[in-house]
DNA sequence: ACCTGAACACCGTTCAAGT
DNA sequence: ACCTGAACACCGTTCAAGT
């Protein structure tokens, strides 16, 4: 019995071929990205990091997806399954867009890299993503909304959750006007006021709800007119 | 006289060591950028290639910026140049947002790869950025809105705006559920819907529409409740 | 101070060879 | 079908040498 055998330090490096088993799974590829990217950031997310990752050769990679994009593509749709729509199913439309927005933004405030990718990303193909859309739109069809209506609302809501997801990762001091500050008087006792005003809640979360709070007062007052459109 | 001297296709390479007057600036730098994403996008935007338009080695670009993200600092300051704000010197505070948010997307519809460069980055020391909050900040102040609530109300129509210009380049089928039609029938109807709603206009500019105007309804109705607090 | 040219470390991706 | 290992083309960035 040789040193080695006691202590194997190193597993036996899997030999090049067919192993006997899949080693790789779309699964196992999505959690360990998930896992890299907790600990190393999206700069640090690199083909061969995931690679040492799983265990395997970056090659072995490219049996499953097309590119380093897809792994990419695969994650956000997961994250989709993060979006809580349940209150679309038994409460009033706006308290339900109210709670979809702050779990929509929630799931990627820490993935702020990703929205560019998932606002352009077609969404065919994509389940989680799908069934998400799915349940938005059963209700607002179910609080009369009108069909043809329905996409534009969703989109405008979208976009401000995707703005607001890149803002939560902005840096608290990111409004500083530095040296400039004496040209630019009014807006930088704008930013020290707020300093003070948003002193409990983040500053960020303060711009969300203001938003999200117009944004459903303005959606009713058009739900209304669309519903009457006598006036 | 030989066939060169008739002929010079390609001029006199610079040879090592400082010319007798400098080369780059930033301006020759932001524009030569300008004109290369219009031709080649974000994806052949290299340092190489920029070299290349501004017939310099690649290294000499490091005598004036620090890293390939300050020369987007600097496109990205350019373009805010763009951003309409002079209706807030003399016009109502909500038609004054609506010609700024029309204008701001409009500056970076064609620059998405930005975005997320824009959201996140420290405003100290972006002289077109700074200006452009500053009128902002003006119109709002002028209107009544109270200085510490300002900031909120831009960064919440700012991020409308963000998630609104990355929507611009996303493909026009997007929405498309693909195979998986037959799983998500509301989802895909309410698609249909939009598609023949939409006909005339493109679908992204009447999202944009119908956000922007529900913001602006909505921060009216705040702006009541913020002057008139016994309600 | 500000250019050139060579070099460096790393990156995503391809592909032949192997089972 | 699905691994390994070697190779490729390209990337941003550094740095010594030159004026």
């Amino acid at each position: 019995m040789t040193l080695e055998d006691l202590s194997p330090v190193t597993p036996e490096p899997r030999r090049a071929g067919r192993p006997a088993s899949r080693v790789l799974t779309r699964e196992s590829i999505t959690s360990a990205t998930l896992t890299l990217l907790d600990t190393v950031g999206y700069e640090g997310f690199t083909i061969a990091a995931l690679a040492r990752h799983l265990k395997v050769a970056p090659s072995a990679l490219y049996n499953h997806v097309e590119s380093k994009k897809d792994v990419l593509i695969w994650v956000q749709d997961h994250l989709m399954g993060r979006v809580n729509t349940k209150a679309f199913e038994d409460r009033p439309w706006d308290e339900a867009v109210r709670e979809w927005a702050w779990s929509y933004r929630e799931a990627f405030a820490a993935h702020a890299p990703l929205v560019p990718v998932i606002a352009v990303m077609p969404v065919g193909g994509a389940y989680e993503t799908l069934r998400m859309y799915e349940e938005v739109t059963r209700g607002l069809l179910r609080a009369g909304w009108p069909r043809e209506r329905v996409i534009s609302t969703i989109v405008a809501v979208e976009s401000f959750i995707y703005g607001s997801a890149m803002d939560v990762s902005a840096p608290t001091n990111i409004f500083d006007p530095g040296a400039l500050a004496d040209d630019f008087p009014l807006f930088t006792s704008a930013v020290t006021s707020n300093s003070s005003a948003t002193a409990e809640r983040s500053s960020a979360d303060d711009a969300f709800d203001v938003g999200l709070e117009a944004l459903i007062v303005g959606l009713r007052t058009r739900l209304e007119s669309l519903r009457s459109p006598s006036a």
